[in-house]
RNA sequence: CGGGGCGUAGCGCAGCCCGGCUAGCGCGCUUGGUUCGGGACCAAGAGGUCCCGGGUUCGAAUCCCGGCGCCCCGACCA
């Protein structure tokens, strides 16, 4: 392409509304404009680099026998009431106001539809069907350039297994396949566990990429050999003690304690022994959390363990059922409330708890003694510097960005959808369903935010849109318009992806300084000087290096640099 | 949805508090000339519903009321 044709709108300032490098530098590269909050044009340039994201990622699906589809985003709404997700995604789906359509957020419930109708066989299964195609989400507030759009590409993929065995394959064959995508895309990345939170399945992954402008948070180990979503991490922390010598339940008044810093101060006592009780809907039931000292309850994890939606209860909701006000509720002979309590105080004596009655906390508490405890769960909250789970060292806190998810799904959708088959037995089963993503726009974008310096992008040569960017420093001088000419039209007849800043009456510092932004692998540069010496310059845009070849030779090194 | 900020030429901004505007600056754009290895220079130009609607006033970019849009923090994020 030369430049003197093309469309790609550089720009010297760096965009008011754009905050995150990546966003900057794809708006200055003339790669996409905004048109909307969240919804993205995609220009020529950033549109050869999406296209060669895809490109990465259909080959590894490809390569793990996944058969490619185009599913239509709009959707009737009736076969998302049937699996609950009308509601489920509420505000964030869109509806179309003049038919009964949605907007596809996901495809579910559109595979689920065709593995229905088709799948009626074990010998049907397994497949692995996938599409890179465009998603609908109103985001409550997109942010971050193309991190999160309202509008974006997204390569989903689904696989249809006979069993959960067969499930763990298909999910194994997408992990292998996602490592290769983004080893091949030059990301550093991670992998954590992470929620399976309302979409009720039984294992999920996430691709992380370590950044500020993440907006996940992710516990790692120092050695990173331990990765996990914040709503799911743990840590090695100690249990609570349980006395040999189990003194009696006593009464305490405690005016105006209303917080365990308060009350570990009137009380003189480690916060080891208070337990904290927060009280939370988890569906119509209320639920009573005890937890250890000042331990952050984890909603997430809180959800996991009772499979629905949790809310804080209302202050006046709380009052209503223990006639006390937050600061002062307990275990102890509370009726009508599941009551959980975290893994750290299983078993646990020599409590103080709230007593269900607004200044007093009880002492002295046996979990085991005076109160009925539903179930011990792991329901903490980690934080930054407590020990890794698997013994590697102190967990830090980091931030990411969620570059692919892949989910163990199970049956919850061939259920709701009757997708059903006849195993060798005659006996009929629900398919057993994997989901996963991702985020063709994330690709790009977190390339940039980890190859860019001030001047602008580098790509690697496999993202990038085009693989060289010649410049012809000085238009007035025939010989350099020739030669570079000449270069430009023997490169295009090697396969080689050519961007030609062939423009007249530009300064060459314009033109150095719009193919550092740009940021393409090689600049071949054609000056007079070196020219009249039978020089060409070819410049590497991440190291800056530069080396002087021979005209007649400066095909064959380029071959060899991007081979 | 809560909190904060912003909306003036294609882009980046000043002007707004304290009303007087024929609305300005830099970049970009057009024309002519000079320049030509790190975002050149000179000259002449084009380009504006000052986000929208209402109000106050002799007079509103500026003050008041309402709305819309965009950005950031938070909540949310299959």
């Amino acid at each position: 392409m030369r430049l003197s044709q093309g469309f790609i709108p550089t720009v010297k300032e760096i965009p008011a509304d754009a905050v995150i490098p990546s966003h900057q530098l794809m708006i200055r590269a003339g790669m996409v404009r905004a048109l909307a909050a969240g919804v993205y044009a995609f220009l020529p340039l950033g549109q050869r680099a999406m296209r060669k994201a895809e490109e990465i990622v259909r080959q590894e699906m490809d390569a793990i026998g996944g058969q490619e589809f185009l599913l239509p985003a709009l959707s009737p709404i009736e076969l998302w009431e049937e699996t609950g997700r009308v509601k489920a995604f509420g505000d964030t789906l869109f509806h179309i106001k003049n038919r009964p359509l949605v907007l596809a957020p996901t495809h579910e419930e559109v595979i689920c539809w065709l593995a229905k109708n088709h799948i009626a066989s074990y010998k049907d299964m397994p497949q692995i069907w996938y599409q890179i195609q465009t998603k609908f989400r109103n985001e409550p507030r997109p942010r971050s350039g193309v991190l999160r759009g309202r509008q974006f590409l997204m390569k989903d993929s689904y696989s249809l297994d006979r069993s959960p065995q067969d499930l763990d394959r298909s999910y194994e064959l997408h992990a292998e396949a996602y490592k290769k995508i983004f080893t091949r895309c030059g990301l550093r990345y991670f992998i954590v566990g992470a929620s399976s939170g309302a979409m009720g399945g039984t294992g999920s992954q996430e691709f992380m990429m370590e950044s500020d402008a993440g907006e996940d948070v992710i516990a790692l180990s120092e050695d990173s050999s331990y990765a996990a979503n914040v709503e799911v991490a743990a840590s090695t922390m100690p249990r609570a003690p349980r006395f040999p010598e189990n003194k009696p339940l006593e009464e305490i008044h405690t005016p105006n304690v209303k917080t365990i810093d308060q009350l570990a101060e009137f009380l003189k006592v480690e916060h080891g022994r208070l337990a904290k009780s927060v009280v939370y809907w988890g569906g119509d039931t209320p639920v009573l959390i005890m937890m250890m000292g000042n331990d952050a309850l984890n909603e997430s994890k809180l959800m996991s363990v009772l499979g629905a939606e949790v809310r804080p209860i209302e202050a006046e909701k709380l009052q209503q059922l223990t006639g006390a006000d937050g600061g002062s509720i307990g275990p102890v002979g509370l009726k009508g409330f599941t009551i959980l309590a975290d893994k750290r105080l299983e078993g646990a004596n020599g409590l103080v708890s709230g007593a269900n009655r607004n200044d007093y906390h009880y002492g002295n508490i046996d979990l085991t003694r005076d109160c009925t405890i539903h179930g011990y769960h792991d329901l903490r909250t980690v934080q930054a510097g407590e020990p890794a789970p698997n013994g590697s060292g102190k967990l830090r806190i980091v931030k990411g960005i969620e570059l692919g998810h892949i989910f163990k799904l199970g049956t919850k959708y061939s259920d709701a959808l009757n997708a059903k088959f006849l195993d060798e037995n005659g006996q009929s089963l629900p398919v057993v369903m994997g989901s996963y993503g991702i985020g063709i726009e994330r690709i790009l974008a977190c390339h940039i935010e980890q190859n860019h310096d001030k001047d602008g992008i580098f790509w690697d040569k496999v993202l990038a849109p085009y693989q060289i960017h010649l410049i012809a420093v000085s238009t007035k001088s025939k010989e350099v318009v020739q030669a570079a000419d000449g270069l430009y039209e023997t490169l295009g007849n090697e396969g080689i992806e050519v961007l030609y800043d062939d423009r007249s009456d530009i300064s060459p510092g314009f033109k150095f300084k719009d193919a550092d932004l740009l940021g393409m692998p090689f600049q071949v540069i054609v000056g007079e000087k070196n020219l009249a010496a039978g020089k060409i310059e070819i410049k590497t845009r991440k190291s800056g290096e530069r080396q002087l070849v021979d005209r007649g030779s400066a095909v064959e090194a380029l071959r060899t640099l991007l081979a």
